[in-house]
DNA sequence: CGCGATTTGTGCACCCCTTCACAAACACCT
DNA sequence: AGGTGTTTGTGAAGGGGTGCACAAATCGCG
């Protein structure tokens, strides 16, 4: 599930503040989940917890980190060094969750020899060197749309089958490529939406105002606070 | 539906190569969905299209716009100008798509005064201050996830109703605040699960794997390459 | 003016997810 | 050892989204 790293998430906070167990509720509620679903969701994994008690932190972290692949820091090759590449090539927050970014890369050669954080910028055509001499399983794409297909055939062609999308358009790629998109912008539209909506139902509360805002009630995309997706 | 933004951008491309009309299935192509669906989202805000010929690109595009509530600019408000920060305030993905930031802040007083992109940094206590002389309708979190919290009852405080989270926390707000999140170590953890779910389908594909890769199938986290969101 | 081709709009069935509710299991206390 | 309270795991019901398939509608052409 798409869940799961949130609870591991909750769970590394709980095992710092020193929580050895925790009930299914208590997970439950700083995910901010239903107990049930979380209950299910584990359940899926085979059963880790304890009735009467609740679920072995520890444990449970094992379980989750086994079952998403993080037992083993994974590399991932980031393309694209611009506004938004330079920020993840910089995010601290990768490092601390399972990932290294093992390579920086650009189309852009007055970009190549650039050290960023450590690591110095090379261009996208070494891709098969890169990937020959250090494992990557995932790549990330930041390129502006334009350049952001023939990045993804690229990282296909040396064997990447798993791409993290920040470009805003969509990727053809073959079948057993999983691609992720993240497009900030559709975020905020989202937002401006549920903004408009509100502002539309405030101002008429009797009609719901145009038929634009009264759609069928729980059109209200998915989840609020739901991690991209999923 | 969280589609719609989806389906702009889209329409937007077809606009731009001169396309005047767009079939179901063309825009359902480009963007990656069944075509029914796509004819049912859009007959949720009113029929507009015309049967045998299509819809019309540029009255869908206001449209749907409309429904988004992007016939007028909104202006974020961004809090936490650190590494994502900074590339956020220079991101020209949101002043093409409808939005436009109107206030970097930062709750580090040495960050104080420094101009990003045009823009001075300013303290986060001005908040008040900074939604009267510009009304602001969104807040864009981009802070250290235990500062995360405070920030968002800041915002709230000032009359924000929506919050875009790149924390990696779970943030509490009152009825009728609408908080989405984007948290990219979770992205990149989904991945790593298809990866270490098709390395081991692979090696075992007869068993499918131990009972953690052989969850009931469907599993495979809503979709893939949808905005987050799904 | 009529006919065929094309495309929209939608009723219907299906499936997955979510949620409630409860039985089974475990720990603790007496 | 037995009772009691707590918590897990799961069966069943409900709801919502998805996709198929078809009727209605429109355009273009003879």
């Amino acid at each position: 599930m798409s869940r799961l790293p949130e609870y591991l998430r909750a769970l590394h906070a709980l095992a710092d503040s020193g929580h050895e167990t925790v009930s299914s509720e208590g997970l439950a509620n700083a995910v901010g989940v239903n107990s049930a679903k979380l209950r299910k969701d584990l359940s899926h994994l085979g059963s880790y917890g304890t009735r009467g008690v609740g679920y072995d932190v520890a444990l449970l972290i094992d379980q989750i980190s086994s079952v998403l692949g993080l037992t083993q820091c994974r590399a991932v090759a980031l393309v694209g060094v611009g506004n938004l590449g330079h920020a993840l090539a910089g995010y601290d927050g990768f490092a601390n969750r399972g990932f290294r970014i093992a390579a920086l890369l650009d189309a852009d050669r007055s970009r190549v020899g650039e050290e960023i954080n450590g690591l110095v910028v090379r261009h996208v055509d070494e891709l098969p060197a890169i990937v020959a001499e250090d494992s990557i399983s995932i790549g990330v794409i930041a390129t502006p749309a334009p350049a952001a297909q023939a990045v993804a055939d690229q990282l296909v062609a040396v064997g990447v089958t798993s791409i993290l999308n920040f470009a805003p358009c969509v990727l053809s790629v073959p079948d057993g490529v999983d691609v992720r998109k993240v497009d900030l912008a559709i975020e905020l539209q989202i937002l401006s939406f549920h903004e408009h909506r509100k502002a539309s139902l405030t101002a008429l509360p009797a009609t719901g105002g145009s038929a634009l805002t009264a759609l069928p009630g729980g059109l209200a995309t998915t989840e609020t606070q739901e991690a991209i997706g999923t």
